[in-house]
RNA sequence: GGCGCCGUGGCCGAGUGGUUAGGCAGCGGUCUGCAAAGCCGCGUACACCGGUUCAAAUCCGGUCGGUGCCUCCA
């Protein structure tokens, strides 16, 4: 399995560091606001990474976690905090927030889409204690100070900060968009925020930080480094995640991890490119971020999302639009009636090398276009076949791209119409023989004279 | 302003120094009671200007255009 590494700025060939098992991890949703399109395409790509390593042979271990708390508005430790404007929003807890969009994400992520669910989904509020001995060791190393709000991290403690993004150190100044806020280097960040004794915080915990009493709450980065050392250990093999976290969130994992360790934290950095609508970034401010519900709502199926977001590379960045969406739904669906026809004509018996044709495209840096490439060759085949695809092969492509082709055979009554319908057409009665067929639109199904006999397939 | 990314045929989208990507949509034909599907055929693309090369859409430089992060938002 080769991957594009952010580390390295090329393609790595995966060597995990315990034999078959793979570790990976990949920071999860935000949970203060109802989950969008944007959310699910790197959720998409990763899972189609793990069915693609199980594939392969490698048992995963994978953790994706929950943040419900800590993640600032701003990457500079600024603005407000996301799950209390949330909670604002909606006028009630932080804690309910959290739970309410924890539900909704996980209803959407592993009921509608189908991905397969993480082996460990921390939350971030369930490891407080191990974030404050973290805190701990890395003021027992010297790598933090405090001020005001909060304890930080030194980044000038280390010699290569910056290196996943190859960020410019000496670039950076505190100006124009870089505000003083008595940071020692404008690129520290926030290990553990002291609440702001003003304002009332649903979420705060007492610790050894700050004057006595002095409640806070952890730092949004060194969540990710806690969780990802307690359930995966000191190393892992994979860190996901999208190209927005390169230059900070991922960059200041690697500084408290690998300060605690003195190892490498991640061997391999591999980062989803963002997908616009309508060509431009979606935003609140424009109003245009779309969720799961106005795709089904539309009347769409969500595989067709799923197929339109598999079609490009993860790497680069997509477009969505409700025109693609269209043609990603008819795609889907040209795939599914042939998926139909293992329940009307003879099963393809000759074997056929898909399954290793589409994992050849996916170990190659997730080639999912190459595999879908490779799908629509084979079912191409079958325009004219007097047979169906093999259910091995269906099953190969729902088991590795995660859509589901096969649906259920038609009822023993709609076989009756069809049947009662092709004789009316022997007898050439076209009225009846039309009604017919009027009557099982009406229940979903079409029906195509071809030259194997009537095919049906499902609207 | 700082740091990036991208520019492929109607739309989407791979790819790559010399060989048809593919899908969706469209057109013509065929088949057909009709419809749809299928089948056959059709667009000879790679922003622009230079350069390197026997050969560049593919490498290098520049120009133009779009766009991302730094602020709501993955």
């Amino acid at each position: 399995m080769k991957l594009y590494n952010t580390l390295t700025r090329r393609k790595d060939e995966l060597k995990p560091l315990n034999d078959k098992q793979v570790t990976m991890y990949t920071c999860g949703l935000t949970v203060y606001s109802q989950p969008h399109i944007g959310n699910w395409v790197a959720y998409i790509y990763w899972d189609v990474l793990v069915r693609a390593l199980k594939a392969e042979g490698y048992t995963v271990n994978r953790v994706q976690n929950i943040t419900d708390v800590g993640h600032l508005t701003s990457d500079e430790d600024a603005g407000e905090d996301k799950m209390l404007r949330g909670a604002l929003a909606e006028g009630t807890t932080a804690w309910e927030v959290a739970d309410k969009y924890s539900k909704v994400a996980d209803d959407e992520a592993y009921n509608k889409l189908g991905l397969l669910r993480p082996d460990h989904m921390p939350r971030a509020t369930d490891y407080i204690p191990q974030q404050i001995v973290f805190v701990q060791e890395l003021e027992k190393k010297g790598y933090t100070y405090q001020i005001n709000d909060g304890v930080y991290f030194d980044t000038s403690k280390i010699n290569n900060y910056g290196k996943l993004a190859k960020l410019d150190i000496d670039g950076l100044q505190f100006g124009a968009r870089v505000e003083d806020t008595g940071k020692k280097n404008p690129t520290d960040f926030a290990v553990w925020k002291f609440s702001n004794p003003e304002e009332k915080r649903d979420m705060e915990w007492d610790s050894p930080f700050g004057d006595d009493g002095q409640k806070g709450f952890p730092g949004w980065h060194l969540e990710c480094s806690v969780m990802a050392r307690e359930l995966l250990g000191d190393q892992i093999d994979i860190h996901t995640g999208g190209i927005d976290h390169i230059p900070v969130h991922h960059t200041n994992e690697i500084a408290q991890t690998e300060s605690i360790t003195g190892t490498q934290f991640a061997q391999l950095w591999v980062h989803n490119n963002h997908i616009k609508v309508d060509g431009t970034k979606m935003s609140k401010s424009l109003g245009n971020i779309y969720t799961l519900s106005d795709i089904t709502e539309k009347g769409f199926d969500v595989q067709a999302f799923k197929l339109l977001i598999l079609s490009k590379h993860y790497r680069t960045e997509g477009n969505f639009t409700w025109d693609i969406l269209g043609a990603a739904q008819n795609a889907l669906n040209h795939w599914k009636a042939t998926a139909d026809l293992i329940w009307q004509l003879p099963e393809q018996r000759s074997a056929s090398n898909l399954a290793d044709s589409i994992q050849a495209s996916l170990i190659d840096d997730l080639d999912t276009p190459g595999a879908i490439t490779t799908i629509n060759a084979y079912i191409n085949t079958f325009g004219e076949s007097k047979h169906s695809p093999a259910k091995g092969d269906l099953k190969s492509i729902e088991q590795l791209l995660g859509i589901q082709l096969v649906g259920e055979d038609i009822s023993g009554a709609q076989k009756q119409l069809i049947s009662e319908r092709e004789q009316a057409r022997i007898a050439k009665d076209w009225q009846k023989s039309d009604e017919i067929r009027q009557l099982l639109t009406q229940q979903g199904i079409e029906v195509k004279d071809t030259s194997n006999g009537p095919i049906w397939s499902r609207l």
